[in-house]
DNA sequence: TATGATTGCAGACAATAGTCCGTAGACTGA
DNA sequence: TCAGTCTACGGACTATTGTCTGCAATCATA
């Protein structure tokens, strides 16, 4: 699994735990609807400023998010 | 301090701890020379996986990375 | 059936990340 | 003084992010 595909599965888990659509979600920072849902879908790799930026939507450090993502990631490659 | 600014400091603190000329660093990961010396001037913003290409060069979890970040914006930000 | 809420998706587009070329200045050691 | 290393910086360029508009599909509920 790729970087996005990892990250896009992350952000919806969190989005959908603090009870956000996508469209709610988008419109708390600033982003597009649509640009959400190419990022769950793995279609796209966010900048570290859009990871900021959503973090804060979500309710978790930039640093968590990275490592939730990181763990997935490293579990995911595993034999 | 921006963002980015926060980020090239980081960089290349992490850059020199670990031995390397951003040159060398280029090399290793695969990006430009330009590009690391505009990451450290704070003139760009990276993506989430060009933060995960340079983690691995310097030494450091990607989690890690942007915890160092996080921490000095914050640091940054206090009145 | 209809209506609203949510999401997928496509195409065109503006903005910026990242590359590639070259030059110049500062510094170190032979 | 000269050569080598390192970094700043410029311009032109390609690739990708992120925006905008609109339409279709699904699901829940009245």
């Amino acid at each position: 699994m790729q970087l996005q595909q990892v990250f896009g599965k992350t952000l919806r888990e969190l989005r959908t735990s603090v009870g956000l659509s996508q469209e709610a979600l988008a419109l708390e920072c600033g982003l597009d609807r649509t640009y959400i849902s190419l990022l769950e879908r793995g279609l796209r790799r966010p900048s570290l400023q859009t990871v900021f930026i959503l973090s804060r939507s979500v309710k978790i450090s930039p640093s968590a998010f990275v490592s939730l993502v990181e763990k997935e990631l490293s579990e995911g490659s595993e034999a």
